[in-house]
DNA sequence: TTGAAAGCGCTAACAA
DNA sequence: TTGTTAGCGCTTTCAA
């Protein structure tokens, strides 16, 4: 790999100069800057990050972890923070905490050594505490919010999807709604059980805490959680399900097709996260969905805009609207005294539209 | 952010010990040690990894780049490298050629001023020229091969994928049998050919290449291609479909909806790659499975192993298995010897807009 | 077993 | 406009 010393030495200049014929070229005579241009573009030369960033105390790196990256929903973001971070001239290392506090300890550890300019993350029930290990890092916070005193947030209206959500199966005539809820200490799943109230409230209808079932954000979660809710008895079972996020709301439609039950006709599911699946599924899904790419571009461009910043005094927090996907798997309620079909050949597909 | 001098000035030493007693406790006398190991706790300090990267000429990073981070094949390859990576205490790099060659050049341009210590890639087109970019940079290729003399690459065996597929078609008793093959300047794409032109010949079936339509590996591709398959008039539509990748074969299962044709009465579908969509689609999909996290996993491990070796004479070519997952898309073909089913209500009319 | 000193490649004061 | 020089934080000779 060749040096600045190289580049330095064939342009016949001092390496000062050819460090600034490269990074400043307006500091530099127009003939030594050709000179030293002709001269690394001969040899191949590439800055050195590391002695660069060593110098300048500034890294151009920005931390990256989000939750999970083979949900599809954090892979999204990742990628639009990602791309924007590319714009800019930065670059990004990416982490996984798998939803797990002390993986995310460690990638902030490794992370620090790094240096990097700023960090993004999408917090865990410990990134409160963590954060603290980083003072004067400039942090975003992406999804979800850990309650850090003075950290920017990009989010989206968890509230009011959930509440969006609920509301469509109200007015499609449902009274009994189950939710599937994501971790109590994650601000997204408290946010969406508070709009699932909110909804009910707002149509005078009761709050059951038996309809409610938590998750740990898992498909496997939502299976068992919608399993439990679907094998009520029948004046109790919900007619429809509001479940938390994407994966849970696979293991609930699994659930149902397993009891033989007919989505929409015997009961209605909502999901939060739109994605791929959710419409090439059968029925294809009506879901809230995020603009994901979005909240890690924006979360990625406010971090680096608040770079050269001092502290601002009210931090920024950035909300997002979701938006209300209506598809094939709501729809209104059949109850016991329509006649329960007995032996529908599974789940017939559905139209696809959108 | 203490530096190694401050702990050396707790701890009562030379910055030389201080470093030697953390980084090689056994060439520092034991009281020594526990005073700088002491302080170093005290103080938080976390060691520069830039300076020490660049002292020692060794950064202890990996290059990654991969075709398409929201194609969960792709993601999980990523998780398999992270995690592997991680383990030998190893930091990734993490990023995304979308399949264009400009891009992943840009990436390993980046990646080499960041001296990474090796780099994996999932090869584009363009991969074998770039690589001569980087010369003396251990190379392991994943899932793809460029042709890139020298390097390691680790991928599946995807010429027996693709004849078990095809196989499998032809012993349910299909005989028109339409591939959707991927770009053929990517190695995958020409194996999964391969397979199947030689499984159709082990047959003695005609390889008829109006069957075959090329594609870029996207779900539009599929769509596009299942779509013109599928209205082929009837003696020559083919009754069932081997699509070359996860993308394009839901474009083909929705093309199929479309047309109101039942998979798998009306067409058998088999796709390469599972995906958790491929389980929760209706029909459940029956593919070709492939170890994605094992292939980044291994193509990881192998990096690293091979990192002290000098050049080995024969690079290794590590091939892992594939395996025929058989769900509910493939089923024995309907000719028209059978009476066609007009109305199938199960389908649907499926206005499927784009 | 420890310390002094050099140097990785780069950029930024400062001087010329 | 250019060059000289120092130093970012670390590890590693070399010497004691």
């Amino acid at each position: 790999m060749p040096s600045i010393q190289d580049v330095a030495k064939l342009a016949n200049v001092s390496t000062a100069t050819a460090s600034r014929a490269l990074s400043r070229p307006d500091m530099v005579a127009a003939g030594t800057r050709e000179r030293v241009v002709q001269a690394a573009q001969e040899l191949g030369y590439q800055p050195n990050v590391l002695a660069r960033s060593l110098r300048q105390k500034e890294t151009r790196t920005i931390g990256l972890i989000v939750a999970d990256i083979l949900n599809p929903f954090h892979a999204l973001i990742a990628k639009g923070a990602q791309d924007a971070a590319d714009r800019h001239g930065y670059t990004v290392f990416l982490f996984n905490s798998d939803e797990e506090p002390a993986k995310e300890l460690r990638a902030m550890e490794t992370l620090r050594g790094h240096l990097p300019t700023g960090l993004i993350v999408a917090p865990t029930s410990g990134t409160r505490a963590h954060l603290r290990t980083l003072p004067n890092l400039p942090v975003v916070e992406l999804d979800r919010v850990s309650g850090h005193p003075g950290t920017t947030t990009v989010t989206v209206d968890n509230v009011g999807g959930a509440m969006a959500a609920t509301q469509h199966l109200i007015e499609l005539g449902h009274r009994r709604i189950g939710m599937i809820v994501g971790q109590q200490d994650i601000s997204t799943a408290i946010d969406r059980h508070d709009g699932y109230r909110a909804a009910l409230k707002r149509a005078h209808l009761n709050y059951d805490s038996a309809l409610v079932l938590p998750g740990h954000h898992r498909e496997d979660d939502g299976y068992r959680a919608a399993r439990h809710l679907l094998t009520l008895p029948e004046p109790e079972r919900p007619t429809a399900l509001f479940v938390g996020n994407n994966e849970m709301t696979v293991g609930a439609v699994l659930a149902a097709r397993e009891l033989n039950l007919d989505i929409p006709h015997d009961v209605s599911i909502v999901g939060f996260d739109d994605s791929r699946w959710a419409q090439t599924m059968s029925p294809p899904l009506t879901v809230i969905a995020q603009p994901a790419y979005d909240l890690g571009r924006l979360a990625c461009e406010h971090l680096i805009g608040q770079l050269g910043v001092a502290h601002p005094a009210t931090p920024v927090r950035v909300q997002l609207q979701t938006e209300l996907v209506i598809r094939n798997s709501t729809g209104p309620p059949h109850t016991a005294d329509h006649a329960k079909r007995s032996s529908r050949p599974s789940l017939g597909p559905s139209p696809h539209s959108r």
